[in-house]
DNA sequence: GTCCTGATCCTCT
DNA sequence: GAGGATCAGGACG
């Protein structure tokens, strides 16, 4: 079942932590999928969110639909994925952090360049080249085909643990735990 | 226009 | 654990 925009328009940490366990699937030009197993929350008011100071040609997808994509450059080379969430306006979203691969794998290690398990997925930019996730994305709705999020399976249910933020300098920002993943995955990027 | 910084990653040591 | 790569956005003038 692919997550739908009423899923993605409830509170930003809400979303965050809900998201632990989902698939991530990618269909062009074939299939990939990874379990999110990281996340960090941007919120209102937070300012470490690049929508703190505003609407700007940038950020302009944070203030669009609940379940947009906010896909940003960075530090010359990479990019960075996140799913708009909360009230349209607030300029909220929520960091795919890492992944644990499941489908598609080979591909994933072609695009990397990469042939470790643990390292094809396990921080925001390498996931968004193992992906294979195109800058065109930015500001398209994630709710449909070729690019969505399916719902966990409960079977099992994973125990969440939270920490600051990664790459935040900020002391504010530094002072909200918003930084989320699954405890027992070998699949995170740093531990703070 | 200039200057600085960054929601990162990789390569060393 | 530290430092460099590399460029766009944002602050300033």
């Amino acid at each position: 079942m692919i997550l739908q925009k009423d899923f993605y328009e409830q509170d930003t940490i809400v979303v965050a932590k809900q998201l632990l366990g989902c698939y991530f699937v990618h269909e062009i030009p074939e299939l990939a999928v990874g379990k999110i197993v990281e996340t960090e929350a941007y919120i209102e008011g937070d300012p470490a969110n690049h929508a703190y100071k505003g609407i700007t040609p940038r950020n302009k997808p944070m203030f669009g639909q609940s379940g947009n994509a906010y896909i940003y450059f960075i530090y010359g080379k990479y990019y960075c994925f996140n799913v708009v969430t909360g009230k349209v306006g607030k300029g909220e979203a929520v960091l795919i952090r890492a992944l644990e691969p499941v489908t598609g794998i080979s591909i994933m290690k072609s695009r990397r360049h990469q042939d470790n398990l643990y390292k094809l997925c396990n921080g925001p930019a390498n996931l968004v080249q193992a992906m294979g996730i195109p800058k065109e994305y930015n500001g398209r709705s994630i709710t449909d085909r070729p690019l969505y999020i399916v719902k966990k399976s409960f079977t099992k249910q994973e125990k969440i643990q939270s920490s600051v933020r990664i790459g935040i300098s900020n002391e504010e920002a530094r002072s909200l735990p918003l930084r989320f993943y699954s405890a027992s995955s070998r699949f995170v990027s740093n531990i703070p």
